[in-house]
DNA sequence: AAATTGTTTTAGACTAGACTAAAAAAATAT
DNA sequence: ATATTTTTTTAGTCTAGTCTAAAACAATTT
């Protein structure tokens, strides 16, 4: 399997988890920032392959195989994030970047080693599951902030937004994964909310809430 | 620079190293496995970044940026070998395929930090010397098994072959780095020698001899 | 139902990197 | 010095992956 090949599958894996219905070829391009017309080439070897269910103008899906192939990628990904940021003293908003090249590397071995040396985490530095050698996944049940009711505590346990800007403001703000969260004031005029981290009280916007993950 | 380009210039070197001479390209097609067309089309473009120095029908070398370039894919090479050995545990004949793939990684950040986790070694899990930051080498004195008299003793401090054939040979043979070796009878008829390894005494070929280097 | 708009696919072009076959140049042998 | 062999380069083809522009299809609006 080719590099380009991987990400393909892998942006469709994330686009399936987010919307049940088949993925478009437009939804594909726009998160790879490449052209419908690469994408419709693309579906084609794919489908040749039997890695995705293709319908022209219909949109696709991922096969058992494919799901499996895009799993292992993420996990390769993720390990990759948390060996950086575990191992090698990087903040995580560093290491996305040089996870997606790393992401490529070709061993099964090297990945379930790198799994043992890192004692078999289950989440990488954004609070994202690993799926295991076999592609298991250990769900992990969190919320986001926004949706949380007023006076309710919470501990940080992850992230949806991962861009580098978003946490370089959660370290701003000193919110990290394990911080403590308290929800003081929802103000209904531009849903911002008012909340506790640790001892510091902080306005944060309903965009930001909406991107923290509880539990 | 793309993966290709980053291995003509590394195999330009290594042939470097050998040979004083400029390099032809039947002796890069040979050493990559490929065609010597192909390796007169990338000649072409590495000369245009200024890479190499190419005159037709003359051979080729490398310009002071092409050394340094090269050095600092040695340089990684070496380092993820290291890394692999000594903090996953892969032996010493398997690391160098994946060390091919992970010498591709874009990232200095990422190597210098690598390069302090692992304690700033200067050699790798075969003997050789691992460029620094700036591409130095702090050259071994090292000379070659072979080449040893009679009733001398050394240290094994590299491997000249690298293959994993001969790498599991001296693993049965129980020769490591560091290994005390002596030489106890030159046999003229076949070039063979008998050695002593640490308490056992065994016959070796001068094939062998001459693949292993001692101080 | 027809027209408009938006989405997806097709057709054709481009680049990087590889290959084969033929031509050109260099090295070697006679 | 000429002929032969070897090496290197050129010319042309192929594949993967990308792109633009045009055509085909689907969804919406009037
Ligand atoms: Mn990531
Ligand atoms: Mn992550
Ligand atoms: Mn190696
Ligand atoms: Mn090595």
């Amino acid at each position: 399997m080719t590099f380009s090949e991987e990400n393909y599958l892998k942006t469709i894996y994330h686009l399936m988890a987010v919307s049940d219905a088949d993925i478009s070829t437009n939804a594909i391009a726009e998160k790879m920032e490449t052209k419908a017309s690469s994408v419709t080439d693309m579906l084609k070897k794919l489908a040749e392959k039997e890695l995705v269910n293709y319908i022209k103008y219909q949109g696709v899906s991922l096969t058992e195989k494919g799901q499996l192939a895009a799993k292992m990628i993420v996990r390769k990904h993720r390990l990759w994030e948390t060996f950086l940021v575990e191992k090698l003293d990087f903040s995580w908003d560093e290491v996305h970047d040089l996870a997606e090249q790393l992401e490529h590397i070709k061993s099964e071995k090297l990945i379930n080693k790198l799994d043992d040396f890192l004692g078999n985490p289950t989440e990488d530095p954004h609070g994202d599951a690993i799926p295991d050698a076999s592609g298991r996944i250990t769900k992990i049940e969190k919320q986001l902030l926004s949706e949380l009711e007023k006076n309710r505590v919470g501990i940080c346990v992850g992230v949806k937004d991962t861009s580098s800007d978003f946490l370089k403001y959660l370290d701003k703000q000193e919110i990290a994964l394990g911080s403590q969260i308290e929800i003081i004031e929802k103000e209904s005029f531009d849903s911002s909310f008012r909340i506790r981290v640790g001892t510091k009280e902080i306005t944060i916007s309903h965009k930001i809430a909406s991107n923290i993950y509880i539990k």
